[in-house]
DNA sequence: TGTACATCAGTGAACGCGCGTTCACTGATGTAC
DNA sequence: TGTACATCAGTGAACGCGCGTTCACTGATGTAC
């Protein structure tokens, strides 16, 4: 058995830790502000170490956005209790894993067709369409209810992360989401 | 009288040139895709020359903000006549000038504090104001109404842009966001 | 109309740097017998 | 329980490249007289 902080020539999770690396990179100065030899510095292994695991840059992003639409899909389905906080989930992931979601909406960044990110898309889009057609006011409005409430929730999310909003709309953005959402949607029906 | 096409030493025209050059970068592989050195050899000039108008990156592509900040109150101010037009314009502008648009609503890519972005920011910013208060159902809901509208837009173009929205949403996207805000604001009066 | 001079726009060579990629290697782990 | 061997994870030196920046320069333009 290894001593706890022994250093052993074989990371044994360096995948997670480098994933961890660009996060808080991104975190920072966004998906472009970096290098793989940059991770490698973080994480203190060699700066070929990353190209092992992931191939290049988009490979990394690749994982991030996978993990990150998985993560998405998690607190959706979370939230489906109350059809009302789905929204509120989509904003507060945002907020929360800002790094994931500056990732995942940026399909030039990575390798969209990877199966592990079509699964997990699929699983968070199925949630958005489900509340959606919960909160459509018939059948025939589906779509359109889908498209406005998806564009609601999403242009909140850009505009609070890029800091749009004026200082005027400041505090809780999860709460000044929910009025805002409740507003619209309570109205549409 | 100089020739049309004899060239000069002086090029008499490069600080447009080099806007250009980056829009068009810009829209073939994002803000972050390209060097002044690539811009430089776009336009054919020395690679010291984009540093000698614009200092760096981040000057040049405060300038690029600056003229897309501006045009987009144009824009804006050219559909006030009939409200319920400004949030199209707003999407038609950033479909049909994407490359402005996708450093605009990125700050951390240059100077926001620059004068002539905070005077043509401001401009653009008072349409939407005014335009949102005209359909806002009463002065208290002035506020609430801006932020949903404002949203609802800019969430459609950022979904749009991004590719985000499927394929069974194809076709105009103008004439979809004109249904998305009809419905939505025409509901909420 | 001509000349002198200051200012400005753009050049091109040189620099040091961080990057991704390659590659022979080393150390650890897992499996077969 | 022990040994041999294959596989895998990570190293570190080396490479060539494009980058931003600097700087002495050159050519064009505008202005004063």
């Amino acid at each position: 058995m290894r001593e706890i902080d022994q250093p052993s020539y074989h990371h044994g999770n360096l995948k997670r830790v480098i994933i961890d690396a660009a996060l808080q990179a991104i975190g920072e100065s966004g998906p472009a502000g970096w290098s793989l030899r940059e991770l490698a510095r973080r994480a203190g292994v060699s700066h070929a170490a990353p190209a092992h695991h992931f191939g290049d840059k988009q490979g990394l992003l690749t994982a991030v956005a996978a993990e990150g639409f998985a993560l998405f899909a998690d607190a959706l389905e979370r939230a489906t209790a109350d059809v009302w906080e789905v929204g509120v989930a989509y904003v507060r992931f945002a907020i929360d894993h800002r790094p994931y979601f500056e990732v995942m909406f940026r399909p030039e960044l990575y390798r969209a067709d990877d199966p592990s990110i079509q699964s997990a898309h699929e699983r968070a889009a199925g949630v958005l369409i489900t509340s959606a057609r919960a909160l459509s006011p018939s059948p025939e409005h589906d779509r359109m209810t889908t498209l406005a409430a998806w564009s609601l929730v999403h242009g909140f999310t850009s505009l609070w992360l890029s800091g749009a909003l004026p200082e005027s709309t400041d505090g809780d953005p999860e709460a000044l989401a929910r009025s805002m959402i409740r507003l619209v949607l309570g109205a549409l029906r």
